[in-house]
DNA sequence: CCGTTTAATCGTAAAATAACGATAGAATCA
DNA sequence: TGATTCTATCGTTATTTTACGATTAAACGG
């Protein structure tokens, strides 16, 4: 009878709990804003993208999109890369064919 | 330099503006959740499914659950057919269809 | 060095989400 | 009819998300 917190297991007893569940939940909601499929577009797009460039492409402040692109490198979907001043950020590939896999898999 | 609210276009002139963000992030957002996945991967499964069924796999209240399909019907990725007094859920397969491919466009 | 550029982070406010119990409404059963 | 069952919705609370400006920190340029 007794219900448990979100943040501990999903599936009840007697359910096959599919470990798959959280990741799939992970990915997708790290893509669940126009914006973040907008920035893995331009990526998917230009392979490799300088951060202020994707500020620029944005109707948003700065902070805005630093904020929304660390949601998708704390997801996997995005990876940035020092360079001089400027961090340059690229899609990780093997993530999006990850997500399409376990999609097709549901 | 005017910044605009987030319910407005995403994108700036001078960048195609994709349409269909608006709808990968839409249907993305609806599976950003560990429950929902699990619904959706139960229906997948089952085929169909009476609500109750699905309120006895999760470990939520009925109406906690109930708010989960309701976020799943609203974004398309299931249905609900009255029988009697329960609702009969079945996953619409062309909506994974569509972000399945929509995925793979990205 | 010192100023500039670039991007992340902080602090905050408003809005959305997730969870619950309680309630309501419809269909079924006795 | 009346009780029961089933599901959606309401009202509420706590948490998370989204957005912004301001600030910070690092690297570069003169």
């Amino acid at each position: 009878m007794k219900k448990q917190n979100c943040d501990s297991e999903v599936l009840k007893d007697g359910v096959t709990p599919h470990a798959d569940d959280e990741e799939v939940a992970r990915l997708a909601a790290a893509l669940g804003h126009a914006s973040r499929v907008a920035i893995v577009r331009l990526l998917r797009e230009r392979e490799v993208c300088v951060c202020g460039e994707i500020v620029e492409q944005l109707p948003l402040a700065q902070s805005t999109v630093s904020q929304h692109l660390k949601v998708l490198r704390d997801a996997g979907w995005i990876c940035g890369e020092m360079d001089g001043t400027r961090v340059c950020y690229h899609l990780d590939k093997k993530t999006l064919q990850r997500f399409g896999a376990l999609i097709q898999a549901l």
